[in-house]
DNA sequence: CACAACTTGATTGCGCACAACCTAATGGGT
DNA sequence: ACCCATTAGGTTGTGCGCAATCAAGTTGTG
């Protein structure tokens, strides 16, 4: 029975709860096997494509895009920057700022990257459609638990104007 | 390039990618705070309920309810272990499987989680035909990229037998 | 019985996430 | 000038998630 109301209370709501997760965790399996050849694993990835649409982006700035903190991005750029895909450099004007980049090498991996999205959203077995809905309603859950700012950030952080110069 | 949908091949992708992947963390998050007073993590919160549906499980049969491999369900019961949650012992019939079932004191914890569950569906914002479609779509991602068993067996461990979702 | 293939869990190592804590730099107020 | 609250990153510790490897037990075949 369809109820709305929670007559038994560990039902609905566990389904969706975990059908949350376990669509995340499966997402990011796909992610890394079409991402091993590029060395990157999918955290790395959503940093990388920031860095590509942003170019010099303070970590400050990187974590609200993300929603992740520094204890999760230090080490992470660390990696990034010994891979030698990104740079560190702190801010002249403020040296408390720290700002990433990627470096040429980081740059030149984005080209490989851009036959992902195809595969992905392939492999998801939803039509444009559906993978809007599915979208909309997820920012809507997310925007509600996060009480802070929306994702809109973010996502556009994910879908760049084609094209842009600079280094 | 495509020319059907994805004119700028790092976009809608990354925008749903990145959306489930904010979403999980969210609802992670909302979880570790409703989850705090129970001394339970959200794996931890999974894990205990499918014992409470299902009694003494094989940890391999955990492991396909939850998608979850040894690896990481080993520490965990150890710690549930630790918390006098659940309990472990060897099967005698077949001395390679170790069953875990919830102890007197973990048994008792489930009415303290019953109020949960309610708590999260309104945190989330979505009624309940909201939910029912998310519920869909994220399955069929699931399944789609899982490529083995559908998720009917870890949707089961979360609620008695329920209701077939409209698509 | 002996022996090879398979199954079940456990262990190890690495990379996130996140809380808690720390340092350094900044800016405001006196 | 001096304090002091604020801010940006970094570090530490705990707990997943997953690949790779291992040991112990089981089963099938001769």
């Amino acid at each position: 029975m369809p109820d709305d109301q929670p007559r038994d209370p560990l039902s609905l709501d566990a389904q969706l709860c975990f059908a949350v997760y376990a669509a995340s965790r499966a997402i990011t399996g796909l992610y890394r096997d079409l991402l091993a050849d590029l060395g990157l694993t999918y955290p790395q990835y959503l940093v990388m494509l920031v860095l590509w649409e942003r170019g010099p982006v303070p970590v400050k700035e990187l974590g609200a895009a993300l929603r992740l903190d520094s204890g999760t991005l230090s080490p992470l750029l660390r990696r990034l920057e010994a891979a030698g895909l990104v740079s560190r450099e702190r801010s002249g004007s403020d040296e408390r700022v720290v700002r990433a980049a990627p470096t040429g090498q980081g740059a030149a991996l984005r080209e490989r990257a851009e036959t992902i999205p195809g595969r992905v959203l392939q492999a998801t077995g939803l039509d444009g459609q559906e993978a809007r809905t599915l979208h909309a309603l997820l920012d809507r859950v997310t925007s509600s638990l996060g009480a802070d700012a929306p994702p809109q950030d973010a996502v556009s952080a994910c879908q760049p104007p084609p094209q842009e110069d600079r280094a």
